[in-house]
DNA sequence: AAAACTACCTGAGTGC
DNA sequence: TGCACTCAGGTAGTTT
């Protein structure tokens, strides 16, 4: 389940094999991912690519450039303003590949790229998506709403603080939503809750300036660190070479009911906000 | 306006 | 062994 780190980390892994070269054509074997794959995808014919890689931090568009990012979604630029926008969704892979490699169930769309190789878009759920478009990419409607990047000085402690002054929902949910900050999933939104020692049921206007400051810090040190590390794997992340990217990093409560806070030794509980599975510790956090 | 909730999907896991 | 069921989760879009 990609988060940032592994967004990141797919950037990078595809990059080498995309600057300089070119898509010569596009195959799509199933088109029905989240939205149906843009028709002006099907029609790519000897598209030329970016001859820049980007830059170690890939969120950032950079003259020529081959791929980069913006939040999760994986931008690829193409001739004359037009642009890719791959998002990996929930199992989605990037994966560079020979032809001749056999294909897998879920490969859905194939790029093929004048060097020889493929890139190959694997998605077993579906919930992720390849678009065109040759709209400016802060009026695109996927993008145009977004919050600022967590690493980058837009995510400034005093943003944080005031935007979470004014929002009565739960931190955790808070701190999910792409409108206060992009990149931060499940995993790491309960990670940085525990460095901070809150409770994730607590509404944002009520947690103090300084333990949102707090906050604000760890959400940065817990996506840094994993992106340092490569990304975590909990299932289904591929690297683009292909291989399986194990860096689970120690995770404090993530996936850790019933057993004992690494603290305090309490049992970590689950309860669920959101609709999702949230992990805590009720003595360290509250 | 903001918060809460839904839909999309398949593979893994569980219980009978 | 097989069937029925639940769960996982990113996030745009809809409802409250």
């Amino acid at each position: 389940m990609p988060e940032l780190p592994e967004v990141e980390t797919t950037c990078q892994g595809i990059a080498p094999h995309l600057v300089g070269n070119s898509i010569t054509t596009v195959e799509i074997r199933n088109g029905n991912l989240r939205w149906p794959v843009s028709d002006e995808v099907y029609q790519l014919k000897n598209i030329a690519l970016g001859k820049s890689l980007p830059p170690a931090a890939g969120n950032r568009a950079e003259p020529d450039t081959c791929v980069f990012r913006r939040a999760k979604y994986i931008i690829i630029p193409l001739p004359k303003s037009q642009h890719l926008l791959i998002h990996l969704g929930m199992s989605g892979s990037l994966r560079i590949t020979a032809q001749e490699e056999e294909l897998k169930k879920h490969d859905h769309v194939i790029f093929n790229l004048s060097s020889g190789l493929q890139m190959r878009y694997h998605d077993p759920r579906r919930f992720g998506s390849v678009l065109w478009t040759d709209q400016d990419l802060e009026d695109h409607r996927l993008l145009a709403k977004l919050g600022p990047e967590p690493l980058q000085d837009g995510f400034s402690t005093e943003y944080f603080i005031a935007k979470s002054k004014e929002k009565t929902k739960a931190i955790k949910l808070h701190i999910m939503d792409n409108h206060t900050v992009v990149g931060v999933g499940n995993i790491y939104a309960c990670e940085a809750l525990f460095l901070s020692g809150i409770s994730p049921k607590l509404a944002a206007e009520k947690v103090s300036r300084p333990r949102l400051a707090k906050l604000h810090k760890n959400i940065r040190t817990v996506l840094q660190r994993s992106i340092d590390q490569g990304g975590t794997t909990l299932k289904d992340f591929i690297q683009s070479d292909g291989q399986p990217g194990y860096f689970k990093q120690q995770l404090n409560v993530y996936g850790r009911e019933g057993e004992p806070c690494l603290t305090c030794e309490s049992k970590i509980k689950r309860i669920v906000l959101g609709q999702r599975s949230t992990f805590y510790c009720p003595k360290c956090q509250k």
